[in-house]
RNA sequence: GGGGAUGUGGCGAAACUGGCAGACGCGCUAGAUUUAGGAUCUAGUUCCUUUACGGAGUGCAGGUUCGAUUCCUGUCAUCCCCA
């Protein structure tokens, strides 16, 4: 097989590979060690996508250049396995989602096997394995078991939870009920997004525009009883403990967003009765301030108590405990349409700036605290039940929202800010006058004792004040909810979790943890997987024997619904490291040699739930003294997406003028409108065998910097669009590997451009890459013998100086370029290395033998064939790094620019260690350069010792 | 609306801390060569004028500098995420 054959060599030494355990990882580390994680996959039914294996390979070319200097590398993979897609597929045909995953996961293997990926296979795990989830359900018994400690900032053994003295004289249904409101695993009815289409409740991340993101069905608000986890309690710290870990700045900052910690004050607005105000007052300044309101008045949270002066109304949300209470008689009727109207809404399209706001009065007023002004209540969906209080003061002077919505129902504007005087005149007066909305900082106005302070001082102020009138307390808000925790669906984690019922079959409300030993709890059987449309899950349908349990003469009935897929993914790169261990979730000793993880790589569209969530419970076992580091994934890369191939298009006037020029050879269009339906170009389609397909690269021809429609005139522009199935441009990894081989899709992937980029999918690309690998295998092996043997020019000789050179800067340049995860521009090293050598008739063997080392990571099934056609001993991958020398890598004689007013004039050659003063002399006695010198006055003479020499002159 | 990223040849891209813009690959052009291969080898290829030893050029407009793809200000466009 003389000819580059990747069809041949890549499963041989993929055998070999799986035979001699080449990637076993050691139990525990040596002195050096690198944890390199993927983000696993969700093996869905359609296989890999060749967005997958770009960062599969990044990790995989890091681990085995890790490997060969002298690191012990984890690098392992799994699947994420649970998840609706087998579960709508097990409801379409009735067979268990079990099934379908396993047969799923067997084809994703099978095509990471077939990309020479250097996993531990033997650490393959699946969230969906009863050994792995027993230990999901484990951290979850752990979280029920946690309080958290706000003075300390840290989970806590529930045991540890002070009880106040009233708890404790209530007895132990009182403390029972006391501790399950600390829990961070906790029970609440919450209003969810209920989709009875799907039979669930959604996140709200799954609803897009009051519909499912999967299915497109209606989802509705309703209160449900939900297992939820109080990630918020450990917000500050998932905000703070950003800073210590080496993420793109970009992502950090998402996850800062979606925390949304703003420090503000909660103040009490007066409800009640006029005649009361000043004994509330009185009561207020006497007991301080309260943790929950009371019936007598509304707590709003603001971020700008500064503008106090300026409320004018109040808001509260349509699901606001004390709206009914407030609303008046004549109100009620309008206050009820109102409020039944915005339920069947999303926060999203409550939140949306296009649409008008919308709101109704209630008829009821409030006391301003700072100014003792009656202000109206108003009840508005632009306020969220869910964000603050769900109620807030409104100044329409000072914020957007509120400005549009006192605009809408003519409410009164007062500015209590002076922007200053760096505002054009014209703007401030416009201000001033509540005509514009400013919400920036300024000088404090028409506030009483604020006036003339600054913005962070009024707020001090009046925080202050009003705290010591015991009214307003300082307050820090998150945008950040609890995590709903809850899913009504088979698919998933069974909770370990009994609920007690009564005599009658009904629960009491005590729930109980099962205990660790009986672990796992395995999902049970069922007839068929069909939602039934009620918010109970499916398996309320399961067999009694599972459902029903007895235990010291009670009857329990297990928890019905299931965890999110989120859950399976918390944890997984801690069971990597001792994924047989039937013990524990994991040895700790293993723990501390081998975490954090070093480098996780993965898209980006995890950059804020998975990552969020993953932290806060590697956060909750390190508080609980599981794990040895307070965050999981030191180094995160996100890579960039790969689009489809580019598509050609021209605008309407060009397709017209030659639309019978088109017709002729067999062009048609198709028309492309924007979202108001104008038509913005004209896609191009051609016939192959009679079938309308766009047109390709190929079809088109490129002059004058321009590109054409070939045999045209008609110019043409070219954009590339996401791979999907609707647009029928997916390229999969099994016909890449097919036609170009493994080692070429593993080369083009890193050879696209940075791995954090967009890149567009170009299949001349992958063609130039396996011209490489072509090239490479021609400079080594004859390829015109029968049998493998080495080319002609391959022999035992003494390089030449200028093939040091290559070699050494090769070297200096590939390790550099993989250090900086810039393996782009490492391949194009080695391609360098390839055109100069394939020039030389004499290649030393020992040289090539050092290519195919610094191939291997990029390329390891042809490296490991020309290694061997080498005489190298055993595998390439177990061969150390090579290392460069120094005086190679440094040219003796280099070529230094020479300028003229900041213009390259011309150029010399000198001595790499040239001084400035010599160089000067070499530059000045340069024939051109001196031409240009003679007859004008150098001003300036700059000198870079083996950069450039530029001289200022005036003419 | 908010946040982030990116704009460099026909295309994917490169350029270390401010120092020769376009490495490497695709495509294209010319030549050589082969029974044949998705061949191979050699040379050329930013654009405009062209005798180039000329001029312009890193989205656009300014600024700092002897010198800017790189730093600063403004602006436009595209993409992603969030609301």
């Amino acid at each position: 097989m003389p000819r580059y054959n990747p069809a041949d060599i890549e499963p041989k030494w993929q055998t070999y590979w799986e035979q001699h355990h080449c990637f076993r990882t050691p139990e525990m580390p040596g002195p050096k060690k690198k944890y390199v994680l993927d983000m696993f996959p969700y093996p869905s039914g359609k296989g890999l996508h060749v967005g997958h294996p770009e960062g599969y390979t990044a990790t995989d070319i890091l681990a085995r250049y890790w490997r060969a200097n002298g690191y012990s590398v984890l690098h392992p993979m799994g699947f994420d396995a649970f998840g609706l897609p087998a579960e709508e597929y097990a409801i379409q045909t009735n067979t268990p989602p079990r099934q379908s995953t396993e047969r799923d996961i067997a084809n994703f293997t099978r095509q990471l096997k077939m990309l020479g990926f250097s996993y531990d296979w033997d650490r393959c795990l699946a969230t969906t394995d009863v050994d792995y989830f027993q230990w999901t359900q484990w951290i979850f018994l752990l979280l029920f078991d946690t309080w958290f400690d706000p003075v300390q900032q840290q989970g806590r053994p529930i045991a540890e939870l002070p009880l106040p003295n009233d708890i404790l004289a209530a007895g132990e249904a009182a403390i029972a009920r006391y501790r399950d409101q600390h829990r961070l695993a906790y029970q609440s009815d919450e209003l969810v997004n209920w989709c009875a289409g799907l039979g669930t409740v959604l996140a709200n991340e799954e609803v897009i525009n009051g519909r499912s993101e999967r299915g497109n069905h209606p989802v509705t608000r309703m209160p449900l009883r939900q297992w939820m986890l109080r990630i918020t309690a450990y917000a500050d710290r998932l905000a703070n403990d950003l800073d210590g870990v080496d993420w793109a700045e970009g992502i950090k900052n998402q996850q800062r967003m979606w925390i949304g910690r703003s420090v503000g004050a909660e103040v009490d607005f007066y409800t009640g009765p006029a005649e009361r105000l000043a004994d509330w007052q009185r009561a207020r300044a006497a007991s301080q301030w309260p943790a929950v309101a009371g019936d007598d008045c509304l707590r709003i949270f603001t971020t700008r108590p500064d503008t106090l002066y300026g409320a004018t109304y109040m808001v509260v949300a349509p699901e606001h405990p004390q709206l009914s209470r407030l609303t008046t008689a004549a109100q009620a009727q309008a206050v009820a349409d109102y409020c039944q109207a915005a339920a069947g809404k999303s926060d999203r399209e409550r939140q949306d700036d296009k649409k008008t706001k919308t709101g109704v009065f209630t008829g009821a007023l409030a006391i301003n605290p700072a100014n003792g002004q009656p202000v109206p209540i108003w009840v508005a969906d632009y306020v969220l039940i869910g964000y603050g209080t769900g109620a807030i003061m409104a100044v329409p002077a000072h914020d957007q929202r509120d400005f549009e919505f006192a605009q809408q129902f003519d409410l009164p504007v007062t500015a209590v800010l002076d922007p200053g005087g760096d505002t054009d005149t014209e703007v401030r007066a416009a201000i001033l006058a509540g005509q514009v909305c400013y919400t920036g900082p300024g000088t404090a106005i028409h506030s009483g004792p604020l006036d003339g302070m600054a913005t962070d001082q009024a707020k001090a102020a009046i925080t202050q004040r009003l705290a010591a009138a015991g009214v307003a307390a300082e307050s820090v808000n998150y945008k950040l909810r609890d995590w709903l925790f809850s899913r009504q669906r088979f698919w998933g984690e069974p909770f370990p979790i009994l609920h007690e019922l009564d005599a009658e079959g009904q629960p009491t409300g005590v729930v109980v943890p099962l205990e660790v030993s009986e672990l796992p709890l395995d999902l049970p059987p069922l007839e068929d997987y069909k939602p039934h449309g009620r918010p109970e899950p499916p398996l309320g349908k399961a067999p009694a024997e599972w459902l029903y349990v007895e235990r010291n003469g009670k009857r329990y009935k297990r928890e019905t619904n299931t965890m999110p897929q989120w859950a399976g993914s918390c944890w997984y790169y801690l069971r990597y490291i001792d994924n047989r261990n039937a013990e524990q979730a994991w040895d700790p000793l293993k723990e501390q040699a081998w975490m954090p993880v070093d480098l996780y790589v993965g898209g980006a569209e995890h950059a804020v739930l998975h990552l969020l969530y993953a932290r806060f419970w590697h956060k909750v076992l390190y508080d609980r003294g599981y794990v040895s580091t307070a965050e999981p994934f030191q180094k995160l890369v996100n890579q960039g997406m790969i689009l489809g191939e580019a598509t050609y298009f021209c605008g309407p006037a060009d397709f017209a003028t030659h639309e019978s020029t088109l017709a002729q050879i067999g062009i048609s269009g198709q028309t492309v409108t924007d979202d108001e339906g104008h038509v913005i170009e004209i896609g191009l389609l051609k016939e192959v065998d009679g079938e309308r397909v766009a047109i390709t690269e190929s079809d088109t021809l490129k002059q004058k910097g321009q590109i054409f429609l070939a045999g045209t005139e008609l110019v043409l522009r070219s954009r590339s669009d996401k791979m999907s199935k609707s647009r029928g441009n997916v390229i999969t990894p099994d016909s890449i590997v097919e036609q170009f081989g493994a080692d070429a899709l593993r080369l083009y992937e890193m050879f696209m451009g940075p791995l954090q980029a967009t890149k567009p999918w170009n299949m001349a690309g992958v063609v130039g890459v396996r011209n490489f690998l072509d090239r490479a295998w021609r400079m080594i092996v004859d390829d015109r013998a029968d049998a493998l043997t080495l080319a002609a020019a391959v022999g035992d000789y003494e390089p030449t100086e200028a093939q040091r050179r290559v070699l050494h800067k090769t070297i200096k340049a590939v390790t550099e370029d993989i250090d900086d995860l810039g393996f782009n521009t490492a391949i194009s090293r080695l391609m360098e290395f390839v055109n100069a050598f394939t020039k030389d008739a004499q290649r030393p063997r020992e040289m090539m033998q050092t290519f195919t080392i610094l191939l291997a990571p990029f390329a390891p099934h042809v490296a490991e064939e020309l290694w061997q056609c080498l005489g190298g001993q055993d595998s390439v991958s177990f061969q150390p790094w090579p290392t460069y020398e120094p005086q190679w890598v440094v040219d003796d004689v280099i070529e230094v620019p020479v300028q003229i007013q900041g213009k390259l004039r011309g150029k010399v050659w000198v001595p790499a260690e040239t001084t400035a003063a010599d160089l000067l002399a070499a530059a000045k006695a340069d024939e051109k350069i001196a031409q240009q010198l003679a007859g004008v006055q150098v001003v300036k003479e700059i000198v870079v010792p083996g950069r450039l020499v530029n001289f200022v002159v005036k003419p």
